[in-house]
DNA sequence: GTCCAGGGAATCA
DNA sequence: TGATTCCATGGA
């Protein structure tokens, strides 16, 4: 673990606000000087962005496992063509043309499989900044201390590092009603009930999904999430929160009582649109009503 | 005091 | 299957 560099110019589809506040994570934090810190997969990564007329250039530094280059390349999702992606999407009608425009910068991180479906189970009805303050407490409490620019970082802790934590002490770092679920499926995952290796080698995203309903707090919107915002990267999901049940009622069904709205015709409508970039396009969706 | 948050599980028809 | 209700917590 060292100190690494890592320059691109010109990147597309990369802006930092759209990437780390468009709701898929939740331990990126922005400085200061408008550049963004944040942990994963053990690296600790401060991401900025200058731009000077037409040209921009980002720069990655940070301690890093492995070649940094690789690192964010992966991470990043910088081999994906979102150029192509949100060309797509905007012919689809004028509503997905405005949001696509809105979250131009947006790129979906490939996070690790696991911090994400704890993520998830913990963002049950719950809001963002409540979300990153637990999240923030577990890392602190249970992952690995790492020393950056004289401030400390911790990881998100393994199941491993995890595994003799009580329910009792999960309430107390203010998990509330989520503490059992967390602990539950974290013994799953040790006891091998489900693999996550195996999950991340199964192509059949019916069957992923399945398995990782079996977990404790991951019903249908949870699941999504972890199918969509994880590196398993299955972008045909449609994860179905209260706010995208909102935009889906507003622009295509508008019935009186967006609460009374089915779900299974929010994801019939979101099929039939937007096919195997459905989760891109809810995405987009989502940011847009949710900021704008 | 009331409402709400990137919902899930238990219960009942 | 489908609809209701409860679940902790903290900020608005």
């Amino acid at each position: 673990m060292k100190e690494q560099m890592y320059e691109v110019e010109n990147l597309d589809s990369f802006e930092l606000k759209d990437i780390f506040d468009c709701g898929q994570c939740f331990r990126w934090n922005e400085q200061d000087d408008g550049s963004y810190t944040g942990v994963f997969k053990g690296n600790v990564l401060n991401v900025k962005k200058q731009e000077n007329g037409k040209e921009s250039r980002v720069t990655f530094r940070g301690m890093c496992n492995g070649d940094i280059k690789e690192v964010v390349e992966d991470y990043f999702d910088l081999n994906r063509d979102y150029g192509k992606i949100k060309e797509t999407l905007s012919k689809i009608d004028d509503n997905m043309k405005k949001s696509v425009e809105y979250g131009k910068g947006i790129r979906i991180l490939n996070q690790d499989l696991w911090e994400t479906i704890i993520s998830f189970i913990i963002s049950a009805n719950n809001n963002i900044p409540r979300i990153k303050g637990i999240i923030e407490r577990l890392s602190k409490n249970y992952g690995k201390e790492i020393e950056y620019n004289g401030k400390k970082y911790y990881t998100f802790p393994t199941a491993e590092e995890l595994k003799d934590v009580s329910v009792e002490k999960y309430r107390e770092l203010g998990l509330g009603f989520r503490d059992i679920r967390l602990y539950e499926t974290t013994k799953m995952i040790l006891d091998g009930e489900v693999n996550l290796d195996e999950l991340r080698d199964n192509q059949n995203t019916i069957e992923v999904r399945d398995k990782l309903l079996t977990l404790s707090g991951v019903g249908p919107k949870v699941a999504d999430c972890i199918l969509l915002f994880s590196d398993l990267k299955r972008f045909e999901v449609f994860p179905i929160d209260v706010w995208v049940r909102r935009v889906m009622n507003d622009l295509y069904i508008k019935n009186e009582d967006e609460t009374k709205v089915n779900k299974k015709q929010i994801e019939k409508i979101a099929k039939e649109k937007f096919g195997n970039l459905a989760g891109l396009a809810q995405q987009y969706l989502f940011y847009w009503r949710r900021e704008a």
